[in-house]
DNA sequence: TCTGGGGTCCTAGGACCC
DNA sequence: TCTGGGGTCCTAGGACCC
């Protein structure tokens, strides 16, 4: 028996939450849709339904799609009883997300999460346990859904070298772009540079970060969450949408969910998407935090300006403090 | 493929201070 | 007046994640 790293992830969260409260869909293929796919259950998913495709995409790839409401609160809530279950189960619980899990301990703790959280909350998750973080998270993918895999630390480099480069978890479009360009497709192949070979591609930082995922070095521990270090809200802009009213109403919808999180902070960020894709970001340091609609959409509006065809707008603040004392802005 | 909304972390340059 | 080192904060952008 050995210590090790449990990756724990519920399957398609919002869709089993949606199944598990309405067990009519059960077998079905569903999706949590606006306009937009939020999440697919594993049946829909066999028709290439996916998070993110629009809805009516969606529906021609799955005619017998059955498109669920999104119910956040519903969310909300197995969220937060998900993670009482680890919580209760793990003194070290990393959360990432609200579906996911970092966890420290023996791999048996794998399946008692996994039991626990089928007999309480209904709901399926899969665990992956490895040495590493990046091993442990590739374990839970491959075995997915609502399945266990427990690396021995004798096969992770094996398992992973087996992966796609552009399927390892933190390597992205960018990256994988540039290590493709040089021929290398495989974690094996990556694995197989030197740091200084990867810091000469990716430049120092990236480098030596992937140097490190490809060859299972991924010294990370697990480390209990802290309090988030921002809050957003951001809309797509439709056809006759009204820029500098979307960003009032983001305004507001942040400045809510701090009060209610008991938060302010110093550094109120524009964020704009413009009709090329392209995205920008405009940021004001406040001399001292807020948690005011008024205050956050009064410094967002003031950053901008752009003649340019906007197709998304919101805010977000940072640079967060507890706001139950000191000094907020601005003063009483 | 360019389509959601929510995040985290890193880098790099400039301002400013000692 | 120029030169050097070290540090923090702010801003903009990029990359990646679910």
């Amino acid at each position: 028996m050995f210590v090790s790293i449990l990756h724990a992830d519920a399957d398609c969260f919002f869709a089993s939450v949606e199944v598990r409260d309405a067990p009519r869909l059960r077998g079905r293929p569903v999706a949590v849709a606006t306009w937009v796919v939020m999440a697919a259950s594993y049946e829909a998913r066999r028709f290439g339904v996916r998070a993110g495709m629009p809805a009516a995409e969606a529906r021609r790839l799955c005619p017998a799609l059955v498109a669920v409401e999104p119910r956040p609160d519903a969310y909300a809530a197995a969220s937060r009883e998900l993670f009482e279950v680890f919580d209760a189960e793990c003194p070290r619980v990393e959360p990432l997300g609200v579906e996911e899990a970092f966890l420290e301990g023996p791999p048996e703790l794998g399946l008692r999460l996994r039991r626990r959280v089928a007999d309480e909350l209904g709901l399926p998750v899969t665990v992956g346990a490895a040495s590493t973080k990046v091993a442990a998270k590739m374990a839970s993918r491959a075995a997915k859904p609502d399945g266990l895999l427990v690396l021995a630390p004798a096969d992770e480099r094996a398992f992973l070298d087996g992966h796609r480069i552009d399927q390892l978890w933190g390597i992205g479009r960018a990256t994988a772009t540039k290590l493709h360009a040089r021929g290398i497709l495989t974690v094996g192949d990556a694995a197989a540079l030197s740091e200084l070979e990867l810091v000469a591609l990716l430049g120092r930082g990236n480098g030596r970060r992937v140097h490190e995922l490809v060859s299972n070095r991924d010294r990370r521990p697990v480390e209990r969450g802290g309090p988030p270090r921002s809050f957003g809200s951001t809309r797509s802009l439709g056809r006759d949408a009204d820029p500098p009213r979307e960003l009032e109403a983001a305004a507001g919808r942040v400045a809510g969910r701090l009060q209610a999180a008991g938060r302010a902070g110093r550094t109120i960020t524009l964020h704009l998407r413009y009709d090329d894709h392209t995205l920008a970001a405009r940021s004001r340091t406040l001399p001292a935090a807020t948690a005011d609609a008024t205050v956050i959409h009064h410094t967002a509006a003031s950053l901008l300006e752009t003649p340019r065809r906007l197709t998304r707008i919101g805010v977000s603040v940072g640079n967060l403090e507890p706001a139950d004392h000191l000094r907020l802005w601005p003063g009483e």
